[in-house]
DNA sequence: CGTATGACCATGC
DNA sequence: GGCATGGCCATAC
């Protein structure tokens, strides 16, 4: 039963990621957090770098990035087909979490699925939600 | 089976 | 905010 689960683990990560709608992108971490168990950012990672080998369904790899809003991929292959999703990027190369973060699956899709749901956030500007793109 | 590496994150300075 | 360290899990050799 291990080959199965581990399996079973990244068609997991897979099937959160592929959850998330363009334009949008979610962290390492977040994702993790979703999948639950024994699972952390790294192994996100790790399924992710194996994607191409899963050879299989399409995975959007490219909406995940790091915590810090930046991205670890080398090549500016990632950050080009964010930006043909609409992402954009800081001058710095990072992108406004903030404002394209993922705010994570359905209550009843997670539930459906047997995932969990993100934890809400501390967002001490909330008042600072400008309306204006 | 132990070591090394990796698309990471949290903490401390 | 950037840099350095520890820890986490999984894969490859």
């Amino acid at each position: 039963m291990s080959t199965e689960t581990e399996r079973a683990l990244y068609e997991r990560i897979y099937q959160i990621v592929r959850q998330v709608p363009p334009g949008v992108i979610a962290t390492y971490g977040d994702i993790a957090a979703i999948v639950g168990g024994e699972c952390d950012a790294r192994t996100v990672g790790y399924a992710l770098n194996e994607i191409p080998k899963h050879g299989g369904e399409p995975v959007p790899w490219q909406r995940i990035i790091s915590s810090t809003g930046g991205i670890s991929t080398r090549g500016p292959l990632q950050r080009q087909l964010l930006e043909a999703e609409g992402v954009v990027f800081d001058a710095r190369g990072r992108v406004d979490m903030a404002r394209v973060r993922w705010p994570g699956p359905s209550p009843d899709w997670a539930a459906a699925h047997g995932f969990t749901t993100l934890a809400p956030h501390d967002d001490t500007e909330q008042g600072e939600q400008l309306p204006l793109f």
